[in-house]
DNA sequence: ATTTACATGTAACCTGTTACATGATTTT
DNA sequence: AAAATCATGTAACAGGTTACATGTAAAT
């Protein structure tokens, strides 16, 4: 069996996603939301419904414990904390290795039949892309830059989350330069 | 709102993933599998269990019709033809714009919380990671030397799926760049 | 002898999306 | 006045994974 190796492979990132974020600083539903929104957002992705119903089951684990907060002149909220269980099942989970990314691209799909439509369509909806990339393009490098003005601890500190924002700006970067071939060969 | 221009995406792929594979041509279920590990499984994945399913809803919706094949030396198998409903389906969907690919990426999590655990982990997983998509690059690259020797009548005939591919390869060339990149950082 | 390829499925479960639901405060 | 932000949830459904299930034929 060819897979054999790879049969003790995680999976459940979700669960630890909101781990490395609660370990990092005690948060709501909602901070977290707005996280995976942000940096995070660039190789995670979660809705809130999913977030506060994970949250309910890293509860119901033992993984994690909340403290309702009210603040003035807004909603109380339930502030989440990494507990010590949750804390040795982040490390066991950060040790153990991962299947690579799956990749279900629907644009590829319709480029890959766009011989069958109406290939304009598919041109017009690969500028759209462009323009939606090139946006997150921008987006990323101004964090980098950001980063970049960080003193030198800082930089230290933050190394590996700067590393996930190099993958995210050195992946636009290849998506972007592989539309232009694919843009060169649809004005043919 | 931001996301109101959105609201009539549509998702639903792998099945208008099958129809674009059956309106080439005429496929059992275990051919698509093939078919989504070979050229098309660069950028969409389905296991069987998903594709009888999935092929047994389109039955139902009238948008495949199929044919018990018997074969000699070999299991029956069941040939799947597209309808003229489902190539209609089809040619609507290919109308239509779809979101850009969601992003679940559990390495760069581990990556991003690198801090906690132990890094030397981390970068035999990186490692481990730079062979599964090095041995990947070398197989589209391979297919991308086939679609070379192909005379020009082919090669044009072929333009979109070859897009698809030079994605595949600019993606992991990008890739391979960014752990580089990692593999300098974790040397320090 | 063992593995790989061929060929198709069911059942249970987990993960992710969409629709529905509420309500205060702040900004435009 | 309308929209966005803050804040949390339920319910139904769609999409995807894992485990179970079976069996032949060809290749190593």
């Amino acid at each position: 069996m060819q897979q054999i190796a790879y049969y003790w492979i995680t999976t459940l990132s979700l669960k630890h996603a909101i781990l490395v974020m609660l370990e990092q600083e005690p948060s709501s539903g909602y901070d977290l939301l707005r996280h995976f929104r942000g940096s995070l957002g660039y190789f995670w992705n979660a809705k809130h419904q999913q977030i506060y119903r994970q949250l309910k089951q890293l509860c119901d684990e033992q993984l994690v414990t909340f403290e309702n907060t009210s603040q003035s002149h807004k909603p109380d909220k339930k502030v989440y904390n990494i507990s010590s269980k949750g804390r040795e099942e982040l490390l066991q989970w950060l040790s153990e290795p991962v299947s690579p990314n799956k990749i279900n691209d629907a644009l590829l799909v319709k480029i890959y039949g766009a011989e069958l439509g109406n290939s304009q369509n598919v041109e017009s909806e690969l500028k759209r892309h462009i323009e939606i990339h090139e946006k997150r393009l921008n987006e990323l490098k101004t964090i980098e830059q950001q980063y970049e003005s960080l003193p030198e601890d800082k930089q230290v500190a933050n190394r590996y989350p700067y590393l996930t924002l190099r993958r995210g700006i050195i992946g636009e970067e290849a998506w972007l330069q592989w539309a232009d071939e694919a843009i060169q060969l649809f004005k043919k």
